[in-house]
DNA sequence: TCTTGAACCTATAGTCGCTAGAGGGATTAG
DNA sequence: CTAATCCCTCTAGCGACTATAGGTTCAAGA
């Protein structure tokens, strides 16, 4: 039996966050002491361990509510689980292509920036005149 | 003199994110009609389309307002507007570094579920046994 | 001039995944 | 038995908007 408190600390899921999780449906209520607190067994933890690795690799809580529920069905296809994971991996590659694309033009502002006041430093020009910018965005 | 309407229609910047930038003192507070509806003039425009392009490369809107302060002192060293600027691209390199990593393990996750059934799914497997994984997250 | 419909107004709540705080009760070690 | 630490619920806040409700003003056509 673990106290919410045990398992923030075997997890490294902050106290607040494991509550926010019950609330969200990702963790089913736990039991509770005489005094109203909660206590929690060892599926709890693998449970919340799951929850934990799947919010670091960036999994939004529908995608790993849907993992969960996938997860207890272990005669089905896998398809779903490896569909939702594909998914994820096109978001974040489409975050990086984006962030990529900012990096180059930001690059390119800050290099052109050798003015010494702000009325020719490129970086205030550029915001002012779009024109000024290589690509779209 | 433009309406709220013509100025979005012109910056591509909804209505009511014109009026939340009003709220947060990115752009004062416009002039009225005789029926109190927003009347603004070229420099508003000028203004908000600078807005809109720091937005778009991703400039949060503390930011932005120190980039108007600077941008009306025209005499200043533009070393603050540089620092901003390479501030936020090395945000935006830190952002990529992370994703990077995380497109790379599920890359790695996702590719190697050869099953067909739940049950033994690299997906669910590697979410449920830290072990499983390349790099620590 | 009147009418209609589009555009405008304010104020409030919702998004996401937590985090922080207030104000109180439970547990446990000494 | 007491004090320290933990735990409880409830509410509000973050950032940058977006959506909705309920009402007012404007502009163009009849």
């Amino acid at each position: 039996m673990y106290s919410i408190g045990d398992l923030s600390r075997r997890t490294s899921v902050k106290v607040p966050t494991i509550r926010y999780y019950e609330q969200m449906g990702l963790i089913s209520a736990a039991h509770r002491s005489e005094g109203n607190q909660r206590r929690y067994e060892k599926a709890d933890l693998e449970r919340l361990a799951f929850i934990r690795h799947a919010r670091d690799l960036g999994f939004d809580i529908p995608a790993i509510r849907e993992l969960i529920a996938l997860s207890r069905h272990p005669d089905l296809p896998c398809a779903g689980a490896d569909r939702i994971a594909e998914d994820h991996l096109g978001a974040v590659r489409a975050k990086i292509e984006k962030l990529r694309k900012l990096e180059h033009e930001l690059e390119r502002i800050v290099s052109h920036c050798c003015g010494h006041s702000v009325e020719d430093c490129y970086v205030i020009r550029a915001l002012s005149d779009h024109a000024l910018c290589e690509a779209e965005h």
